[in-house]
Parts: C-alpha cells; sequence; structure tokens
RNA sequence: GCUGAGGUGGCUGAGUGGUUAAAGCGUAGGGUUGCUAACCCUAUGGGAGAAAUCCUUCGCAAGUUCGAAUCUUGUCCUCAGCGCCA
C-alpha cells in the first residue's frame, strides 16, 4: 500500500499512474474522502478520550482523600458510551479508507511503458543466437551478443507436450484422473533433472552471496495478507479446509513475512535471500491456455530470489537480481529476451518489472520464465519492515523479488531447445555435474 | 496432544487496578576535551494537529470497571517436561 501522504499532498501522481495502469482514478478520490471523515471523527473521539483521562484522574482524588466520586463516576458513563459510537464510526471510516487504498498500485516507474497488453512490453535485451528467434524478433531491436555453444536444430522440434509422453518421463493423464487437470507426475530422468535444476539455481545464487533458504509451504491469514494482493484470494490461492492456513503461490510470499514487524539496524540491511518453495496456484481465469504438458500447472517448484534493502538502494538491487536470473540461464545456454511489462500488465505491487522469455522452438514463441520486481516501500509497508537510519529517522525499506530459476518451465525451454534429431534430449553442459547422466532417452 | 512457565520499546528488563510505563544498553544530536576514550545534557513506539497539545501503545481479541500492562475468558506464539510421530 502507498504512503497516506502520498494521497494528501500529491493525489496527482497517484492517479496518473493508476490511469496509466488502466484503473480506474476515482478509486483515489475515495481513499482522500474517507481519509477526510475519518479525521474529523477521530479529533472528536480524542477530545473525549481526553474528558475521560482528566476525569478519572479527579475521580481517583477524591477517593484517595476519602471523598465521594458518584457524581463524577455518573457523568463518565455518558462519556464512555459517546466514545464507543465515536469509536465505531472512526474505525468504520479508517477501513473503508484502507480497503480503497489496498486497491491503488505502487507509482509506476519512469521508464515503464504504458500499455495494457503484451505487445505493448518494451525490449531490454536478448540473448541466443539471432537467428534461432528471427521469426519473432522483428518486432524487437535484435542484440547478437549473446552467442550459444550449440547449433539450432536443423530439424523440426517436437513440443515438450509430446516429447514427455514419448520418453516416458511424465505423466499429466494419470496426474489429471487422480488430481485434475494441470497436475502432473514427473517421472523417471525428469525427477533427476528437476531436483538438479534446483540445486543449480540455489547454488548459483547462494555463490553471490544471498541466503539459502527453504521455506513453509503454508501461511496463516494474516501474514499471506501482508504478502498477497488482493486478487490472489479469489484467484489464485488455495485455502486449507478448517484451518487458518493458505498455500503459498511463490516463496516470495514466505521470504517477505519473514521479516514481518521488524526493524532493521541501518548495518543489517540489505539482506539476500535465495529461498526453494514448491508453489500451488488455482490459474483461475486462464482456462483454455496452455492445457497440456507442464508448462501452466497447479503445482510447480522455483527457487526465488529476494532482498530487503535501503530505499537509495533498490534500483541497484533490481538489476543485480534480473542480472543473477540471466546468468542462470545463460550458464543453461537457453536462449531468451528480456523485456520491460506494460503498465496494465503489471501487478500492484511493482514499481517496473522485468521478465525473462525464453525461447520455445516447437512453440514459435518466447515464453516467460522469470518475472523480476521492484516493490519499493509499497509491499513492506503492509508488512511493517522498517530501518532505523543513522540521524535517528525510522523509514520504510524497499523489498524486491525475483524468479532465480522456475523448474518446470525450465524444463520445458531445455526440452524443446535441447532436443536431437533421433529424438534424444541433451542435459546442458552446466547441469550435468548435477544430473549425472549427458542425456534422456 | 497433555501439564507447567512465560510473551512489556531496536535489545535487556522492572512494574500486580489510579496521570505521565522504571532503569540499563544501543542509536542520533549537543556539551566537555589538543585527538580518541571516558564523562555530562537532550532525544529515541504509533497516530491526529500549522503549533501548543492531545489520543494511543505492554502478543492478539473479547469482557469486568468511572479507570486495566496489572483482574477474567478465549486465542496465537515461545520455552521446559511428558506423550505421539517421518
Amino acid at each position: 500500500m502507498l504512503d497516506m501522504q502520498l494521497f494528501r499532498e500529491n493525489s496527482e501522481i497517484v492517479r496518473d499512474s493508476e490511469k496509466k495502469r488502466f484503473k480506474d482514478p476515482k478509486t483515489v478520490d475515495k481513499v482522500i474522502e474517507y481519509d477526510k471523515k475519518w479525521r474529523d471523527v477521530l479529533k472528536e473521539v480524542e477530545k473525549l478520550k481526553h474528558k475521560r483521562n482528566v476525569v478519572s484522574r479527579e475521580i481517583a482524588e477524591l477517593k484517595k482523600a476519602k471523598k465521594n466520586a458518584n457524581k463524577k463516576i455518573k457523568e463518565m458513563k455518558k462519556v464512555n458510551s459517546d466514545i464507543e459510537k465515536n469509536d465505531k464510526k472512526a474505525n468504520e471510516c479508517l477501513k473503508k479508507r484502507d480497503s480503497y487504498r489496498y486497491k491503488v498500485g505502487n507509482i509506476l516507474h519512469k521508464d515503464v511503458n504504458t500499455g495494457n497488453t503484451e505487445v505493448e512490453n518494451k525490449f531490454i535485451r536478448a540473448y541466443g543466437k539471432p537467428d534461432v528467434m528471427l521469426k519473432d524478433m522483428e518486432a524487437f531491436r535484435r542484440d547478437t551478443r549473446g552467442k550459444l555453444s550449440f547449433e539450432p536444430a536443423k530439424f523440426k522440434p517436437i513440443s515438450h507436450v509430446d516429447l514427455i509422453e514419448k520418453l516416458d518421463i511424465a505423466d499429466t493423464l494419470k496426474a489429471s484422473k487422480l488430481s485434475g487437470a494441470r497436475f502432473y507426475y514427473l517421472k523417471n530422468e525428469l525427477v533427476m533433472l528437476n531436483l538438479a535444476l534446483i540445486r543449480f539455481a540455489m547454488d548459483e545464487v547462494a555463490k553471490k552471496g544471498f541466503t539459502p533458504m527453504w521455506t513453509p509451504f503454508m501461511l496463516n491469514k494474516e501474514a499471506m495478507t501482508g504478502a498477497a494482493e488482493l486478487g490472489d484470494f479469489e484467484e489464485q490461492l488455495y485455502k486449507i479446509q478448517d484451518e487458518d492456513l493458505f498455500l503459498i503461490a511463490t516463496a516470495e510470499q514466505t521470504l517477505a513475512t519473514y521479516h514481518m514487524n521488524e526493524i532493521f539496524q541501518e548495518k543489517d540491511l540489505p539482506k539476500t535471500y535465495v529461498g526453494f518453495s514448491t508453489n500451488f496456484r488455482k490459474e483461475a481465469g486462464s482456462h483454455g491456455k496452455d492445457t497440456k504438458g507442464i508448462f501452466r500447472v497447479h503445482q510447480f517448484d522455483k527457487v526465488e530470489q529476494f532482498v530487503f534493502c535501503k530505499p537509495e538502494n533498490s534500483e541497484k538491487w533490481f538489476h543485480k537480481l534480473i542480472c543473477n536470473a540471466e546468468d542462470l540461464y545463460k550458464k543453461l545456454e537457453l536462449p531468451y529476451r528480456v523485456v520491460s511489462v506494460c503498465s496494465g500488465e503489471m501487478n500492484d505491487n511493482a514499481s517496473i518489472k522485468y521478465d525473462i522469455e525464453a525461447w520455445m522452438p516447437a512453440q514459435g514463441k518466447f515464453r516467460e520464465v522469470v518475472s523480476c520486481s521492484n516493490c519499493t516501500d509499497y509491499q513492506p509497508r503492509k508488512l511493517n519492515v522498517k530501518v532505523d537510519r543513522t540521524g535517528g529517522k525510522r523509514e520504510v525499506v524497499h523489498t524486491l523479488n525475483s524468479t532465480a530459476l522456475a523448474t518446470e518451465r525450465t524444463i520445458v525451454a531445455i526440452l524443446e531447445n535441447y532436443q536431437q534429431k533421433d529424438g534424444s534430449i541433451k542435459i546442458p553442459k552446466a547441469l550435468v555435474k548435477y544430473t549425472g547422466f549427458k542425456k534422456i532417452g
């Protein structure tokens, strides 16, 4: 959520940002309206409470002096009922104000393209052999700096959906009978490949000084409210029946809440984490999209980066996080492009978001595998994470999150990019020491 | 799961119905000093207000009371012991 000062003093900035997100700027006015109401009622309540405090003291003195205080006690009963009434009113206003406030997204970074569909995403850079990507690259500037050590396929690549069946390395049919659509069993070498990718990503990011974490896969309502966005509760999150627990949709949620309600000393920042979790998503609203295979599923594994830092450093960390993720895909020698997600496609927490999209030759498309966001003070304000600055001031920190590596999607990219003419799959060089084998099939 | 003990500011920790929540450490500002250390003074949870000032805050919630950190109930968490368990 945004700083109230921003609504009170610079509401135009907020309104502009909401317009660029294609959201209704009237929400901003509602926030201001209820804030005003709240403050008016609050003044009344505080006056009454002051009276209560004063008279209470008088009663105490009378009692000490062994005098009768009945008259004053009677008077207080009336004051108390007034307090109760106004207190209720004030709380209602505050609740309304904040429910509108939660609906307002983070202030967009100036570099974010205004647009409502992914076509408006801004091309940042690409890695990989350009002719592999040519078909899809026309709309984008080309960057030929990256080189792949393998030749692009000279045959028509088979989609991962068919490959997993052919090679007997996953089973979505059985899973759909037992758990439902968008579930899967990994089998044989794919199990080892999945584990290898987790360990690979963990190793590489931990090497850069990030603290490795294996997080809970569930959070209670209070924590989840701090970490997730409003819409997530309906569209994304699974609730455990009869328990105050939700399955997490990303380790971002457990890493963000790790320091909930904490105050850092300046010298203790930044805190950098690389966390593993399995993630659970309802994927409501994506009916019909990627229904086959393991690209869009209800349950997947991911290594996630998360940073708490001083406000002046979040820009720097944003670029570090995306570079860390890119390093992984470079080591795996998978072609990709980086795009800056446009305003209308961005979630409320982020002020700016870069996606890495890996080239999927069988689909002939770039598909999202990494998402890197600078949430500035928006997320930590809700989580109440602050820093004591030298100079004595206390300030909300900044938070950032980025995928390091989402294993199932990366598996799809490997299957499609590393398939050989004979139908086998070569294992990326960087992974062989983790898998113990060099090919599948 | 059972029993017992406990949850107070950035940290340690006193406070068991009557204003302002001791004290120490840490942090910031100032003073003193040739410099550093030590020492001294001031500030240091959240909110409303232009300010004076006021409200609020003792895990969370409900209750008793004119008045609750303090009493009652529920709940969450931590620790110890017992039980169960991969």
